[in-house]
DNA sequence: GGCCGGTAACTAACACCGTTAGTTTTATGG
DNA sequence: CCATAAAACTAACGGTGTTAGTTACCGGCC
């Protein structure tokens, strides 16, 4: 049975099959185990190709990050923080319950770091100062996570029972559900379009002096 | 030795010590045995007063939860949304390891769903239509979130060799260790900014049509 | 005052988890 | 052709959340 003619596994596929059980039932429901169990292996087998089940989980992501787009930059910083900021929140939206271990922990995978190195780049060419290239990336940063965690429209239990009475002002709370993922979007857009107008002003006023 | 003259656990004890641990040693470290070991208890005896350990987060969450201010909206809808913003970041930021879990899932918790309503109902008083409302809660929601998962400053590597060649722009990414806070802080308050200045405009629309 | 039910602790165990050690077989490179 | 490395295996360790069943003590009732 060991060493079987043609491998079984393969990085690749470990990758594609944890993000498949992830997606499909949630990052609690991947054990090394379970996954094993889907490729038709014993656990311990997994350990020929995959350090540990963290570096799993960070390879994962680091390919779920490679979606992210930051040629925007290009153009211009308007543009360019714009689309990053939209592709980010696809790229994680496209598999929310990654979202949390991405978001968690430091951001040693590639991509991430490739991501953050062309938006501070595209920000400075563009005449923003250090500090404000690092800000602008933080805060856009914080509506894209905030707004993948889908932390907010999901976040309200769909039974019409528990707000009345108790939280008068939340009577159509319950409706959220359906309207989740729009509603998510929609917030989301309004509040970069409110930063970025807001981050307009202040670069003409910084741009005028020199 | 069952049943002591005087009990030993209480729900708030057990509340008051699960939190230490989560700040001192991170959420992973908070596992029932070590709890219990810190009671001077065995695991067991905890299920008499906790229905599951999900469950005792969630009321750690929630007591969390409860330090958010949301009686600015007493005065006006623009110091409500900034008080209820800094009050509710600041009580994440006094528990990071506890981050994670707040931010994840339904928030079912009473002090969440009272402070959603206080922010509804403040914003609605002051003339915003139910959807703007709700739009503007979710995208401070983001805000706060996002900032509080602390992800940016402590998000990148605190070891200079990293950066340099590969990441050019990102040379003094290292620094950004020892500033996290501030910078954290300063990113926070810029996007908060940024976002209640977009909100002005449009709510002066909104009120002039009437 | 004595019983008695509920409470709060216990021990033991189950099923799972990530991971390591050691074994076996096969493919591959010198 | 043989040695070595690779890729599967079995078995096990120490940990997890949780449940069942047991025991002793407290408060309230007859």
């Amino acid at each position: 049975m060991p060493r079987p003619s043609t491998p079984r596994l393969s990085p690749d596929r470990i990758r594609r099959t944890g993000l498949e059980i992830i997606d499909a039932e949630g990052l609690e429901a991947l054990s090394m185990r379970r996954l094993a169990e889907r490729l038709d292996v014993r656990a311990a087998s997994l350990y020929n190709h995959v350090a540990t089940k963290e570096d799993l989980l960070h390879e994962i992501a680091d390919e779920v990050m490679r979606e992210v787009d930051v040629s925007g930059f290009a153009q211009d910083w308007i543009t360019g923080l714009r689309t990053w900021a939209r592709s980010y929140r696809a790229a994680l939206a496209g598999h929310p319950n990654l979202v949390p271990f991405i978001a968690y922990g430091p951001a040693r995978r590639d991509a991430a770091l490739r991501a953050a190195d062309a938006v501070h780049g595209g920000l400075t060419s563009a005449g923003w100062p250090q500090r404000y290239a690092t800000m602008i990336g933080a805060s856009t940063k914080y509506l894209v996570v905030g707004s993948a965690m889908g932390s907010f429209s999901h976040g309200f239990p769909a039974d019409a029972a528990l707000y009345t009475n108790r939280y008068p002002h939340l009577s159509r709370a319950h409706l959220l559900h359906q309207k989740a993922a729009e509603i998510d979007t929609a917030s989301f857009e309004l509040a970069l379009t409110a930063l970025i107008d807001g981050l307009k002003v202040q670069h003409q006023q910084l741009t005028a002096e020199t």
